[in-house]
RNA sequence: CGGGGAGUGGCGCAGUCUGGUAGCGCACCCGGCUGGGGGCCGGGCGGUCGCAGGUUCAAAUCCUGUCUCCCCGACCA
């Protein structure tokens, strides 16, 4: 049941006066979040239904490659964390209970699942495994920003991989490599995947997925069959990064200073991205510390080698408002919408048009249609720009003037142009088949 | 953590300099009109002015302290 008389959504004329990113300005003005603090923030019902359906897709591509999909506590004892030697970050929460038993709020789960493998794995005959799940991740960041782009509570799908050797870890990357690309792809994302820096984590290799879009946080080399991490250009021999004819002072991190970049001669542009997925080779750091080995043919002890595998949903959610919005709202890609088709009913209550547009309510509810119904007493100007604020793919008008030529009007989010008419009071069946084969043939 | 800005009803704002019983637009409620692009008229509800202390006959306004939020940077396992 989703008539609009009956849901909370409640879409505002005016962003937050706060709000810098368009993805902030967006998601608050189209109902789809709310903020409560510093980098916390709540996902009203249509919100909610734009992240699931990026964990659904997740959920997919990782059941797909074998991933169990399992659940993690946030709240864990600190004496794990200070095993890995993890407790003093100063990004992660700490607290105690009331008999001062010190813990901690997860911000990552290698720790915990690693002291699962240690009890549960024994064998070589156990490997190789994939567990992952989706759960909330607490980090005390020394500066949220940009509605949920970066946050210090986010869900994250996490998958750790086991394997008895660094071949196996290889062919376990290889299929989240192989997962990830399909899960960005299916999400109708524009995005990069980059080597990135192994950094602090001390991995064997790591890449990360970037979404371009204005409001991202780091910058992007990009040439043809090239992108990397600016930090990564920096050091790779082939790349030259010259100072611009406009004296090259780069304001901060972001993209469009005064650099020129080339890769053996060849231009290569900058762009800001958002991480939107990260993936690393964790090799045996985390199993060497908590004890996690399995026995070998021979009866050896050998350490499990572990990967580690993000995804933020919350991420490319916003990823996507930034990246195809428009000046009257949101336009999602059909993967991601909230609702796939959004009907809206023009004339009053006891009105033959307003029967006409419940019927066809009811016909699209029946045939299983992802709808959301605006049958509310507002006026025609209030209903068509909260639609286009929300942005489903496909909406559909049924007023005086549907009556009048039988059919229901038909406009694409996207571009806003009219889509073909559908005829109204057809036959059911034809008209379920032919709105699921509109949204096929959407991005 | 360094720099900058801001806290007044759900959202956006004025009022603060120069102290004198808190106001506007939107939203919301009631009535009426309108009915294909945020429409019109009338009547309403709603605010300890972030918090605490101080000055004063009197504080949103002046003073002190404190909390919170945003932006830029640093950071980002």
């Amino acid at each position: 049941m989703t008539r609009l008389t009956e849901y909370l959504l409640p879409t505002e004329k005016q962003a937050p006066a706060d709000a810098e990113a368009i993805s902030h300005k967006l998601m608050v003005r189209a109902g789809l979040v709310r903020q409560m603090g510093a980098g916390i923030w709540t996902w009203l019902p249509a919100g909610w239904r734009v992240h699931q359906k990026v964990v659904q897709v997740v959920r997919e591509e990782i059941d797909a490659i074998g991933g169990r999909e399992m659940l993690m506590p946030v709240l864990q004892p600190a004496e794990l964390w200070r095993k890995t030697g993890r407790l003093q970050i100063d990004e992660l929460f700490k607290l105690q209970d009331r008999k001062g038993s010190e813990l901690v709020l997860a911000m990552t789960h290698e720790e915990a699942v690693t002291f699962h493998a240690a009890q549960t794995i024994d064998s070589y005959r156990d490997l190789p495994l994939i567990l992952y799940h989706f759960q909330v991740k607490e980090r005390d960041e020394p500066r949220p920003r940009a509605g949920v782009l970066r946050t210090r509570e986010f869900v994250m799908k996490d998958s750790y991989s086991f394997d008895r050797d660094q071949g196996g870890l290889e062919e376990r990357y290889a299929l989240h490599v192989g997962a990830y690309d399909r899960i960005m792809a299916r999400t109708g994302l524009r995005f990069y995947r980059v080597e990135s820096d192994v950094g602090m984590m001390g991995g064997i290799g790591a890449h990360e997925y970037m979404a371009p879009c204005a409001a991202g946080e780091d910058d992007v080399v990009i040439g043809e069959g090239y992108a990397a991490n600016v930090e990564v250009a920096r050091n790779d021999p082939r790349v030259q990064c010259v100072a611009g004819a406009d004296g090259g002072v780069v304001a901060g991190g972001k993209a469009g200073g005064g650099e020129r970049w080339t890769r053996d001669g060849q231009a290569l542009t900058l762009e800001p991205a958002i991480e939107i997925g990260n993936i690393f080779k964790l090799g045996t750091r985390y199993s060497e510390k908590l004890g996690a080995t399995y026995l070998d043919e021979h009866g050896t002890a050998l350490p499990i080698w572990m990967g580690s595998y993000g995804i933020g949903p919350a991420r490319i959610v916003a990823a996507a408002v930034e990246q195809f919005a428009d000046e009257h709202g949101i336009a999602w890609p059909v993967a991601l919408a909230p609702f796939a088709v959004h009907l809206v009913a023009l004339g009053r209550p006891a009105t033959p048009e307003r029967d006409a547009a419940d019927g066809l309510y009811d016909t699209l509810l029946a045939a299983g249609v992802d709808v959301i119904y605006d049958d509310r007493e507002a006026g025609p100007g209030e209903k068509f720009a909260d639609a286009e604020l929300l942005g489903c793919p496909v909406r559909l008008t049924v007023g005086r003037r549907s009556l009048e030529s039988g059919e229901i009007e038909l406009q694409l989010r996207r571009g806003r142009r009219d889509g073909p008419a559908l005829p109204l009071g057809g036959e059911p069946a034809a008209l379920v088949r032919a709105l699921d084969e509109l949204c096929q043939s959407l991005p």
